[in-house]
DNA sequence: CCCTGATTCGC
DNA sequence: GCGAATCAGG
């Protein structure tokens, strides 16, 4: 479906009020994606929205030479390669709540170590030269010692890690700076 | 991983 | 003009 008057005048309406990109597709309906409704925005020279003093020179990426798209699959790589820096120790402050502790409330409030960590069966453990592609290659434990293991547990097709390991892995490294 | 907008460029 | 793919950031 092409933009007629009716839903150019939708797609302004909606973007001055501040919803995303994808919130406005999904209200044009099916068959609009999020980039359609970007690109639209961008020829409409729509994109300063709510800027009043800010000029952002906003970086260049240099135009790419390389061709984009990929016609070939590309073969598998390494993929027993990992080198994640799980957490060593946790203190892990409790929430400080500012809440008045009268004394003997205070016995009762002996919360357990939640243990965020996955109690991982002996039988279950796995030392390097047991991992395979499909098993958690998150390390626990010092690696200086015996006590020490992998995860070993089902790991996601997206990674080397179990989607518990994956996940924790992520949120932590994410966002690093370069 | 989820998500956001910005940009490029084949169509 | 359109928008998928990609990039850059949160």
């Amino acid at each position: 479906m092409g933009w007629t008057d009716e839903r150019v005048e939708l797609l302004k309406k909606l973007w001055m009020e501040g919803l995303s990109a994808s919130q406005i597709a999904g209200e044009l309906g099916e068959g609009v994606t999020r980039n359609a409704v970007i690109g639209k925005v961008h020829r409409l020279k729509l994109s300063a929205r709510a800027k009043p003093t800010n000029t952002a020179p906003r970086a260049r990426p240099a135009a790419r030479s390389t061709p984009r798209r990929v016609a070939s699959p590309s073969a598998g790589m390494s993929h027993v390669s990992a080198k994640p820096r799980p957490t060593m120790s946790r203190p892990q402050v409790m929430g400080a709540t500012a809440l008045a502790v009268t004394p003997d409330m205070e016995a009762d409030l002996y919360v357990a170590p939640a243990s965020q960590e996955l109690f991982i069966p002996e039988d279950k453990r796995l030392n390097l030269l047991q991992l395979n592609e499909h098993t958690c290659k998150w390390p626990i434990g010092d690696p200086l010692t015996k006590d020490f293991y992998f995860c070993g547990q089902h790991s996601l097709e997206t990674g080397p890690y179990c989607e518990f390991h994956s996940r924790r892995a992520y949120h932590q490294m994410d966002k690093k700076k370069r």
